[in-house]
DNA sequence: TGAGGGCCATGACGATTACGCATACCACAG
DNA sequence: CTGTGGTATGCGTAATCGTCATGGCCCTCA
């Protein structure tokens, strides 16, 4: 028995049981028993020949095994989803969604996102502003936005600790990068040794650390993990700006791995191994409560467009 | 009951069916009966609630629906057995793949096709060379290629008449559209009206038919349904010069729908409305014989770029 | 015109799967 | 110790799946 002979029901019903976290909410949710649902989990465990998840008193966790499935089966389902409404040709719920977003996000997934959302519900106004994370957390607070797009960098900390706590998931998890110019000595590999970023130039972010430890990238510039004073050579908060310096091979600057799809001619986007693991998150906040059909739609636009690369 | 409650077998096998175009032939391919198969199409379409065949006394024909139905289930399908490697770790097939293309197919495509190849099966290695429709039909008869794309004007005609018949597959069939400078008036809309492409000046594909009617883009240039001779302003073969001549506001010129991806600033990629309809096919061809991991894994992600819009 | 071949649909039947109900077991908190 | 929350599994019922056999339609050929 191999995956290729799971359900789609199966798959459709891990989605959920990975989302909540409890085979029991994951039922509930989907109008099947607790015991429907443990029997389809063990029938996708059994065709993918591993444990796909750990049982714990609370509820379960995913293993490395299930992530992995978990990342098909979501796109299998959203697929799966999307024939469906284009074959029905359903009239979507109109409505209009706030959504929230930092800059690079902004400047990748959100027009990737919005692109795929007017596609697929034309009916759905989606309107969106830049900030950055204190910002957005307070404006989801107040009610003036109904998602956000959020940073997030090591130690993961929920975004702010009022109640109720905000409804939280995580997008996707990726390690930074440097853009170096095209022909720039670093640029000849496939990734920069960290030693090697020693006496560099770099294209800061705004502000006085150079570094900018925050997780939405807006003071994103040296790399994080230098053991040593970094040389600013300029100074920037506008992406495009940054990645024209770097083109035209005034320094180098550290990106999140998601603005690798849309730098300009000239610039490489290079991992960097050695040193300190230089993860980011990226999340999709909301305030908890029913969740309207037009920002369902959108938050599975947002997931879809961060699972592609 | 929605396409939701679709099962994956069902998808597998529609594909399949859609493919060989009878369900006898994909009943033997997939080691059901025919019986069994006519189930699982019948179950789908009462999911899907539309006709998603026409049954011929030779065999069945896809329908609109079933059109869109197929694209989507190709994806899910092969996202199952992606994850299914995936989670496998299988040791793929090392091997060479030897790939002929046309010059369009190969600017968009063939690129795609051969990036996801390379993170899906690095250990796959695939060599690519140019050629007109007749060239690469020579070497798939000689060996020298496993596999060529090939285009097909109408009346879509088998590409040789040689024994054994080529096995060929259809992986997108498409309008031609027309690239226009963005400055151009005819790009002010979402179309062009066939009747406004009269007297207008054209950048032509080589050799003396300026309308090139080859379905591998060649010779490609006027609009293949104008009812005027044409004002051919510029001759060229390299689609970057052509394309780049559109840009620098030269003239029109007459493209593949897959070309719109690739097209530089400066140039509206507009599909003609009007007039006779210009489609033309993508096909994908081999000798037939047993089918080779390596050659399979490339004919999937070809078919896979294919679909990707 | 009739025979034969190819193709799809469907009745009948047996095997397998899916699901709800009830129950057992485990961990944790008060 | 009791109550709560969570997962796994036995049992019974209903639905689904696939094969075999058959019928109907269309086309080709002698």
């Amino acid at each position: 028995m191999a995956l290729t002979d799971a359900s789609l029901t199966a798959l459709r019903v891990f989605r959920e049981v990975a989302e909540r976290g409890t085979l029991t909410a994951a039922a509930s949710a989907l109008g099947y028993t607790q015991s429907a649902v443990s029997r389809q989990i063990s029938s996708l465990e059994r065709a993918a020949g591993a444990s796909l998840l750990e049982r714990r008193h609370d509820g379960v966790r995913l293993t490395p095994a299930g992530r992995v499935v978990l990342r098909h089966a979501a796109v299998v389902v959203d697929q799966v989803d999307a024939g469906a409404r284009e074959l029905a040709g359903l009239p979507d719920d109109p409505g209009t969604v706030r959504l929230g977003w930092f800059a690079s996000a902004g400047a990748v997934l959100v027009p990737r996102a919005l692109a795929a959302l007017r596609e697929s519900h034309p009916g759905i106004t989606v309107t969106t502003r830049e900030g950055g994370t204190p910002a957005l957390v307070r404006a989801l607070r107040a009610g003036a936005l109904d998602l956000a797009l959020l940073g997030s960098a090591p130690p993961f900390r929920p975004p702010d600790a009022e109640t109720p706590a905000l409804e939280v998931r995580t997008l996707a998890e990726r390690a930074l990068r440097v853009a170096v110019p095209e022909g720039h000595p670093l640029a000849r590999g496939d990734y920069i040794d960290a030693a090697d970023l020693h006496g560099q130039r770099w294209i800061a972010g705004p502000g006085s650390a150079a570094t900018g430890g925050a997780g939405d990238s807006t003071g994103m510039g040296a790399w994080p993990g230098l053991d040593e004073r970094p040389e600013v050579a300029h100074s920037a908060r506008d992406w495009l700006a940054k990645l024209s310096l770097v083109a035209a091979g005034c320094g180098l600057t550290t990106v999140p791995a998601m603005l690798a799809a849309v730098v300009p001619p000239g610039v490489r986007v290079l991992p960097v191994r050695g040193g300190p693991k230089e993860q980011r998150r990226l999340l999709l906040a909301r305030l908890p409560g029913p969740l309207p059909e037009p920002v369902a739609r959108l938050t599975q636009a947002l997931r879809a467009a961060a699972l592609s690369r």
